[in-house]
DNA sequence: GTGAAAGCGCTAACAA
DNA sequence: TTGTTAGCGCTTTCAC
């Protein structure tokens, strides 16, 4: 393949001047400028942007790292990065972890190599050992979006997961429901605890503490998800309603429901965090806690671009963004009408007896 | 950041010494490669990919150029093609094209200059002069998935787009329906015409021919196919069916179908192609021709990895590898019971005395 | 078994 | 305004 070394033969010029024209680094004569481009042309020139990189220390290359890009929550994340991304100038490299450390180190390790310019990372791990690797210095610029690293000084934008949890916990209680389960996240992670939390925090505060054997940690993903329901309701002390972490779970929980032949939301409410692609199809429509996915990508992407612009000087602290969620009603969920006693003692009530 | 010499000078040894030892390229001494490693952990080395891919003249990077990564089924590729470059070594850069011929230009000279190993494309163009840019032998390897350029001399994967469209209208067919419509892809797109030509021919060969004010070119997105839809079912002399073009054309035609008022499938009948996902719990689950997705996705990053290990050495000829689709009955078609007037003079037809 | 040195293609400092 | 040249970090040939 051409280099520019064959331009400037063919334009009769050196490669300096070649070097000038392609990037208006310094004044170049009308004539040689047109004769160079010429030249690009004639020998099929296409500047070698691993050259370049090595020269100039930097690559056009931001590294976004998330769970899996085919869980609709991280494939819009990605396409919001990558159109904002594009117009500055950079491509981006998907990497999926599937939210194992492991799995991540040797992603992040790859990518330090690649000598991006940065990355966007969904972080799945914590602890100060973990900390630390993600705060090492000989990583390039770095953001984290939707999980966040307690004590990582590092910037961080995502939702507020306690709200959403406590929004739509609170909504089954006002519906009259007590006996509610969680299907929750992976244990560990920090969307998955602080949602935990305050699902088990809006229980108490309503004076009918959480079943601790109704909040379960699982994974993010649909088929456990389904699994895990499976379980649940067909306990002979099955819940009334169950919230899901987050959207494919909640779908998960929903098809486990349907399958068993239950039916939602007369013998079972469901609701969920994070909106679904064509949710406005599923029947019944999942009450949901909704993300500002874009904007949340936006800010990332926006402050990953200034901090790779900033380069060696003085960098900002650390930052955070942290977006309310948005409550969107659907008819995943029924008022329990009868039954006051399920107040009063909820573990003792026969699911069946609150049903319909 | 540390480089070769700094490991060298730290280890006592020469740069020749640390390379060797971590390529394994050369004999080394079993105290030296003992003193290199433990420099490379004392100086906090990473090897620079850039330098090394200047130097190799090739890099560990696959570009993947999809439509839109945000569509389930762009996301299942491109996770599918993940998984198997990782294990191979290889990073995957996504592109978005959205369609468009000129982004896609941009991004495959892009992915040139950044000297990409591979690239997976979905081309978006057709005609001799688009062909001849992608045949370019200033491309690196190079294999083409879903989308199909007539004549084009490069690899490629994907599934036989008139099979499904004739599936899926015979099945209508059968059914009773004789007024159907097609809600298309963009026109000049091989996916988008092939499926509407065996539409058209499915339809002529049953004696009924497609009336052509029904064979409505669109665009693979979901806004799209709800508006066109609605304009189609807002007319006096409406379809009892639609065939949508792909996944989110469907869903788009259900969703306008459902917000105008009418019932799927007792007032109209909807089939998609390719399957979507949660399907199971759309409502009514709609009845389409399903592709093997990572089938078609494993199928060509094996052919792209092939092609990049031959490198300089004679390449095979271009191949072509055709999935058949799958027919996935869901529940939302209706059989067409009464009028049979209706097969005589299809254009005649008062949809309203067919329509339940 | 080890090291010196050339060179991948580019940019930028400096000289002319 | 233009050209010469050093060097980014690496691999690999060739001497030793």
């Amino acid at each position: 393949m051409a280099n520019i070394r064959d331009v400037a033969r063919k334009a009769g010029v050196s490669i300096a001047t070649v070097s000038a024209t392609l990037n208006n680094s310094a004044a170049v004569s009308k004539d040689a400028r047109a004769r160079v481009w010429a030249a690009v042309d004639a020998v099929g020139y296409a500047p070698n942007a691993i050259a370049r990189s090595l020269r100039l220390g930097r690559s056009r290359l931001i590294g976004v790292v998330i769970a899996d890009i085919s869980n609709p929550y991280c494939s819009t994340i990605v396409r919001t990065i990558e159109q904002e991304a594009i117009v500055a100038g950079y491509s981006i490299i998907v990497c999926n972890t599937d939210e194992d450390e492991g799995r991540e180190q040797r992603i992040l390790e790859q990518l330090r190599e690649e000598r991006v310019a940065g990355i966007v990372l969904t972080p799945v791990g914590h602890g100060p050992e973990y900390r630390r690797r993600v705060e090492a210095p000989t990583l390039p610029a770095l953001v984290t979006v939707d999980q966040r690293v307690p004590g990582l000084e590092r910037d961080y934008v995502g939702v507020d997961n306690r709200a959403a949890a406590r929004l739509l916990t609170q909504y089954l209680l006002r519906l009259g429901h007590r006996r509610i389960a969680m299907v929750g996240g992976p244990r560990g992670m920090w969307t998955a605890d602080e949602r935990m939390a305050a699902f088990v925090e809006a229980m108490a505060e309503a004076g009918t503490p959480a079943d601790p054997s109704l909040c379960i940690p699982g994974r993010y993903r649909g088929d456990v998800a389904y699994e895990l329901t499976t379980q649940l309701m067909t306990r002979h002390d099955r819940p009334t309603a169950i919230v899901g972490a987050n959207n494919v779970v909640a779908l998960g929980a929903l098809q486990a429901v349907l399958d068993l032949g239950f039916r939602c939301p007369a013998d079972v409410s469901i609701v969920g965090i994070d909106d679904v692609p064509w949710g406005g199809l599923v029947r019944p429509r999942v009450t949901t806690a909704a993300q500002p996915i874009e904007d949340i990508a936006r800010v990332a992407i926006g402050w990953l671009l200034e901090r790779i612009a900033a380069g060696a000087r003085a960098q900002p602290a650390s930052r955070q963004r942290v977006f309310q969620p948005t409550f969107l009603a659907g008819d995943s969920c029924a008022a329990i009408t009868a039954e006051p006693a399920a107040v009063e003692r909820p573990a003792a009530v026969e699911p069946q007896a609150i049903a319909n």
